[in-house]
DNA sequence: AAAAATACCATGTTATCCCATAAATACCCA
DNA sequence: TGGGTATTTATGGGATAACATGGTATTTTT
C-alpha cells in the first residue's frame, strides 16, 4: 500500500524511529547508530544524504528515498521560478554524500557542523523517511516546543483518532 | 471485516485484556506477558511499538496495528508543515520498537523507564487495541483517581435525573 | 611532504542467545 | 472426577555477538 502523499514510502518500509546519543572523536567521526544504518544498507547504499534543515538547526539526512524524494520536489516546480532557484540553492548547493566507513561513521562537514552548531556530541532522532542531527542542548529544547505544540493540539487528534 | 471509523481494526482481532506484574532483572530484561505476546505474535512481528504516553506516566505499546495507524496520523498531514515537523519528532522521536527475544522479553530504554519512572517492577495493562506499562504504585494511584471521578460523574448524573 | 581521508585493529560495554529451574497451567487417561 | 504427567511461563545465569569508540597504520590528495 503506497501513500497517497508520499510516492515514495510505503507502509511495509522500516522507519527511522527513537532517539540515540553518540560522540564525536577528535578525528569528526561519529558513529550512524546501528538501527539507522541498517535501513540505509537497505537499498545497498554506503552512504547518507544530508542537507541543513531548512527551518531547524539541525542536519537533516536519509538514504536514498530521501533524496528521491528531493529530486521529485525540484521537478514538480515551475523550472524558471524564484522559488526553484532558491530551493535548489538551499537544498543541493548544500547538500552532501556522506559516505560511511567499514565500522560505520561518518564525517560530518565544517558546513553541516556549523549548521547544526555541533561540537562534541550529536542526537540522532528518526522523523520516519528521514533522520536529523542535533547538538543535544539544542534539541531538547526544540523537543520541549514540540511536546508542549503537539499537546496543545491533542484534543484535536484525540477526536480524529481515538487512542491519542 | 473492516471497521469504517477506524481503518486499522477488524472485529476478530485479538484485544489486549487484563494485568500481569512483572519483574525487571538485572539486565534490564521484562517478560511480555505470554497473553499478549501471542496476540503481537499474530501479524508474524516480533516487536512492541512503544512511545511515552502523551497523558500519563506510563509507556504506550502495542504492535503492527497501533504502529501502523501512527504511520497513517502522519501520513494526512501536510508534509512540509510546522505541525508535521513538531508531530513527526515527538511520536517518531521518542518511539521505539523493541525487539522481543526468543523467551519472549524486551529491554525497555532510558527513555521509557524514566518518562514512566519505573525501577524494578511493571504492570502491564490491556487496553484493547494497545496496552500501557506501568509502575505498580502510579498505577494503583491512577486507578484511585479514575474510580473516583468515575463516582463522581455518578452522582452528577444521578442528580440530573432526579425525579424521574 | 603535510594533511586529510580511509582501512584496520583493540577494547569495554551492552544486547542477544542459549540453557536451567521452579512455579503455574494445561492435558490426559484411568 | 481425580491424580499424575507434560507443557508453558516467568525468571535467572553464563556464553557469545554486536556496538560505540578509541587508536594506529596505510593510502590518497593537494
Amino acid at each position: 500500500m503506497l501513500s497517497h502523499k508520499y510516492p515514495f514510502m510505503d507502509f511495509n518500509m522500516q522507519l527511522f524511529l527513537s532517539k540515540y546519543k553518540n560522540k564525536i572523536d577528535q578525528k569528526g567521526r561519529v558513529s550512524i547508530p546501528a538501527q539507522f544504518r541498517s535501513i540505509l544498507f537497505q537499498d545497498g547504499s554506503q552512504k547518507i544524504f544530508c542537507y541543513p534543515s531548512l527551518d531547524a538547526e539541525a542536519i537533516d539526512a536519509g538514504g536514498d528515498s530521501l533524496s528521491r524524494e528531493i529530486y521529485a520536489l525540484m521537478d514538480n516546480l515551475d523550472p524558471y521560478s524564484d522559488e526553484k532557484d532558491f530551493l535548489s540553492t538551499a537544498l543541493f548547493g548544500l547538500s552532501e554524500e556522506l559516505r560511511i566507513d567499514s565500522d560505520g561513521r561518518v564525517i560530518l562537514s565544517d558546513a553541516l557542523i556549523q549548521h547544526a552548531q555541533i561540537s562534541d556530541e550529536v542526537i540522532f532522532v528518526g522523523l520516519g523517511q528521514k533522520f536529523q542531527i542535533w547538538e543535544p542542548n539544542r534539541f531538547s529544547n526544540y523537543l520541549q516546543d514540540a511536546q508542549k505544540k503537539v499537546r496543545e493540539q491533542r484534543l484535536l487528534l484525540s477526536k480524529k483518532n481515538k487512542g491519542f
